[in-house]
Parts: structure tokens; C-alpha cells; sequence
DNA sequence: AGGGTGACAGCGT
DNA sequence: TACGCTGCCACCC
């Protein structure tokens, strides 16, 4: 606690908690203890990113500029403090989180907590897209259980406390174009051509069905990655496939209804 | 034909 | 409250 090379981060907390201390009464140690969460520097796809990690797992994931910028955006946004992890606190956690970040499919816990019931089924939701697929929007709110709230989820997606490891990259608008990304469309893009995932294959036609099954799929789904090239039927819509005879697939479950 | 556009419904915050 | 990483349709060339 009492080193000699205090870091800024933790300098301005004690400072801050020396000013919070005696307004609630309370020893110095004792708000500092209660009021900060650890974090840790990872890097991913993004670069370097910071993970903030709460009771239950990661709260919070940031390619914030700086750990300074990342401790003011995490204040700021979470009320509370937040200081680089010592020791091995978190080093279980590091690791799943660093493995994830590369790609590998581990299930990291995460510290949904603060989010609305609605935001925590959307997120739950979008965690299960698989890397190399994408799903519509709308495909994502009829999942969540809220057909209609399509523009909800991107007020989600655009709030995602987690990037990357809740893949909202992997959201998409229902016309086959990739749609806003928080860090930008173009790193959206980026993002999926390094996870096997071509805008062109989905751009104009998202839907893809083949007459030998009489089956719609989203164009990504791993059933429509093995139709034949020259069985391959493309679709703007599921409406117009429906519309041709096909019927949904029950493993992308493309979203059939008007 | 099919890509672009504008209006508006619709949802949670 | 008004707003937004949308969807859908009408309408344009």
C-alpha cells in the first residue's frame, strides 16, 4: 500500500478517497477497499484493451488510451474506482479472458450486474454467436424474447460493457449489410474478416437456401457454409425464400415472420 | 433488376 | 423525453 512508485491511477484514488473519507465517516482504507475494482491490460484484435473485473467475473472491457483514460471512463460510467490488479488476484481470470481475446473458445464469467433484465437477455443472447457467423438484429431481439425491439438491441450492442467477448461485431442488419460498430464500421469489418466472415457473402443476400433440403439459412450458418455452389439459392429476405417454398432452418433459426 | 433513399413504426432507456 | 450499431416498405431511377 505504502510503496515508494505509486502509480497516478492509485495516487488519484487515495487522493479521492482521502476527500470521500471523513464525509461518510468512514477510515480512509475502508472506502478505498469498498469503492475499487481491479483491472488488467490485455491485448486483443482492438490492441490493447483493459479489463475491469467484478464480483462475479468481468464487468467491464475498454481499448481505452490509457489506464488513466480507462479508470476515468470506468468512474465514470460504473461509479467507482478502479486500480490496476496486484499480485495474482486475478491471474485465473487474465488468462481465460487472454485466450478468448485470441480466439479460443473458453467461456470467461462475466459481471452483467448492472445491466437491465432486457440488456443482460441480449447479451446472453449475442455471447452465442458463434465466431465465423453473423445474425441480424432482429434475429437477436426474437431470441431475447422481444420480437419487435430490433433498434433496442443496438442501443445494447452500442452500450456493451464487454466487447469482443459479447461478440456485437457479429450484429448485423437484416439487408446483409455489417451496420455501426462503437469502434467504428470499418474496424466492425476488420474484425470479421479476421474471424472468416466476407461482407461480400452477406451483402445483398444474407439468406441462403438450396432446393435439396427446401431449407432458408442465414448465409453464415454452418449448414449453409456446406451447401454446393451449385445448389445454392440466394435470398434478400426470409420472406421471399418462404415465399419460394423453403422453410426456416431450425439450427440459425433465420427470423421467418413479417 | 436491384441498389439507394426517406418515412415511419417500434422498442427500451 | 427524445433518441438510436434497426426493419420494412414505397418509390426512385
Amino acid at each position: 500500500m505504502n510503496e515508494p512508485s505509486v502509480e497516478r491511477p492509485i495516487l488519484l484514488l487515495r487522493e479521492t478517497a482521502a476527500r470521500i473519507a471523513p464525509v461518510r465517516g468512514t477510515p480512509v482504507d475502508e472506502v478505498l477497499a469498498g469503492a475499487t475494482d481491479s483491472f488488467f491490460a490485455a491485448e486483443s484484435p482492438l490492441g490493447t484493451v483493459y479489463v475491469a473485473v467484478g464480483q462475479e467475473g468481468v464487468r467491464y472491457l475498454d481499448p481505452a488510451d490509457s489506464e488513466e483514460d480507462f479508470a476515468r471512463r470506468y468512474r465514470r460510467r460504473f461509479g467507482r474506482f478502479v486500480s490496476p490488479a496486484q499480485g495474482d488476484e486475478v491471474a485465473g481470470l487474465a488468462e481465460k479472458v487472454a485466450s478468448a481475446l485470441a480466439g479460443e473458445r473458453v467461456d470467461v464469467p462475466l459481471d452483467l450486474s448492472r445491466a437491465t433484465p432486457f440488456q443482460r437477455r441480449v447479451l446472453h443472447v449475442v455471447k452465442g454467436i458463434a465466431r465465423g457467423e453473423v445474425r441480424p438484429y432482429v434475429w437477436v431481439a426474437r431470441e431475447a424474447g422481444t420480437p419487435g425491439a430490433s433498434r433496442a438491441v443496438g442501443n445494447v450492442m452500442a452500450n456493451n460493457p464487454v466487447p469482443l467477448l459479447v461478440p456485437c461485431h457479429r450484429v448485423v442488419r437484416n439487408d446483409g449489410s455489417t451496420g455501426s460498430y462503437a469502434f467504428g464500421s470499418g474496424e466492425k469489418v476488420r474484425l470479421l474478416r479476421g474471424e472468416g466472415v466476407e461482407p461480400e457473402e452477406i451483402s445483398g443476400s444474407p439468406y441462403v437456401a438450396t432446393p435439396t433440403t427446401g431449407i432458408v439459412c442465414h448465409a453464415t450458418c454452418r449448414n449453409a457454409r456446406r451447401i454446393q455452389p451449385y445448389n445454392r439459392r440466394a435470398f434478400r429476405s426470409v420472406r421471399s425464400a418462404v415465399e419460394a417454398g423453403y422453410r426456416p432452418c431450425k439450427v440459425c433459426r433465420p427470423v421467418a415472420a413479417a
